[in-house]
DNA sequence: TATAGTATCAAACATTTGTTTTAATCATTT
DNA sequence: AAATGATTAAAACAAATGTTTGATACTATA
């Protein structure tokens, strides 16, 4: 009668359980897979439960998707905090490395670090229903938070389409190296990107990033600070 | 008897016609959708033309795809050179500006322009069988020629991952501007891309990717020429 | 223990989609 | 005109996949 009440059954696991391996499994195969070559046999075979499963929990094929992605959010906004441990009186060069550094890892990191951000890198070249929200609730903000490094770091008033497309140039460079992975594999014998080589990427990226901007600041927009 | 004749039916076209029309309406729908996600009937649909005649004239879908990739490849080459009206003696900056602008073009650019450079972009991010040739007969060679403007760039004895990572941030920043698209029509209220936005976008490439290298080869690696 | 609500499962259903079949049509050659 | 080979067309087939069904098992409560 009660929710918080769970039941056990034969095999000590509560029905819970089910949902929640759903919930996890799910989130591995989307965001491996995309939304759509993802079958909910795979799923369910993957986790272990009945196929109607999803059905009885999400409804639908979407349903589990969209309760996928609420709860990849959470669970990404209270262990994966976005400024990987910098304060916002840092110095802005301090601060795009941060969130170079942090963007990177929520991409290319093994394991669950990536979970949620690998599910919105699918959204950006393979839009579901859900990508408005995802828009609003989270790449909005994102490229809100970058943009103000970025117009900090290009000093004086500096226009807005140069924030954005220097913005745009940062994002850019990180998600190519997820997406161009089969390539960039196939191109230099590169089998896969472990910690040391997402931490070279990101200082690439972020040293990369600060010279230009850092020559667009001096050459266009008078000076820094 | 002979290939060179041509029959001609009742609506007088003749029967390579309908090989053509399939040819060139599934590079459009491949380009737009990606191979998994394009369905033979809509592009036959499109074609105007008979489900059968894909299984008749290419064997099966994927006969189908690798024709339009040799086909798509061949025109490509002969139509869109690749280095846009510059020659290999000219500076490197120059030859860098021309090498993104003709990038961006083949894959922003609207209509038969950017079809091949679709199809490429496409693989990067939803690989099929093709991939290995793709990577060795296209994707390769125009890193390579890519990497030896940034080497020259780079100035003296760069180091080898120097001159890769900064192509990959060239190429990164290109492909980005294809691959949000959905998302940066909801940030930006920006509809698509026109000739006047895709130069804006080629020239900030150019520009950023000037500055960053040229700060790398100032600090790094000696002086250039 | 009996009942009710919840959860699971095997099976079936409906739709989509790549592929094949078989007949008809067309153009060329004899 | 007849025969032959090439092409087109409608229909059917087979596999994959999202969804639903109806029965069964389980747990908590009375």
């Amino acid at each position: 009668m009660f929710d918080t009440i769970k039941q056990t059954n034969v095999t000590g696991e509560t029905p819970a359980d089910t949902r929640k391996r759903i919930l996890e499994t799910a989130g591995e195969v989307f965001a491996m897979s995309g939304y759509r070559n993802t079958t909910i046999r795979e799923i369910c075979r993957s986790a272990g439960v009945n196929i109607a499963a999803v059905n009885y929990h999400f409804g639908n094929k979407e349903g589990l998707y969209l309760a996928v992605l609420k709860y990849r959010q959470e669970v990404a906004f209270r262990k994966y905090p976005l400024d990987f441990g910098t304060a916002s009186t840092d110095p802005p060069e301090e601060r795009l490395r941060a969130f170079i550094r942090s963007f990177v890892t929520r991409i290319l990191g093994e394991g669950e670090v990536s979970r949620f951000g690998r599910l919105m890198a699918r959204e950006y070249i393979e839009p579901t229903n859900a990508l408005d929200t995802v828009v609003e609730e989270t790449i909005r903000p994102l490229f809100t938070r970058l943009s103000s490094i970025v117009r900090q770091l290009l000093g004086r008033k500096p226009k807005e389409e140069t924030v954005r497309l220097c913005s745009a140039s940062v994002v850019g460079q990180c998600l190519y190296f997820l997406y161009a992975a089969p390539v960039i594999k196939r191109l230099f014998q590169q089998p896969e990107f472990g910690p040391k080589e997402i931490e070279a990427i990101a200082d690439h990226i972020a040293e990369f990033s600060l010279y230009a901007i850092g020559s667009f600041a001096v050459r266009k927009g008078g000076e820094k600070g």
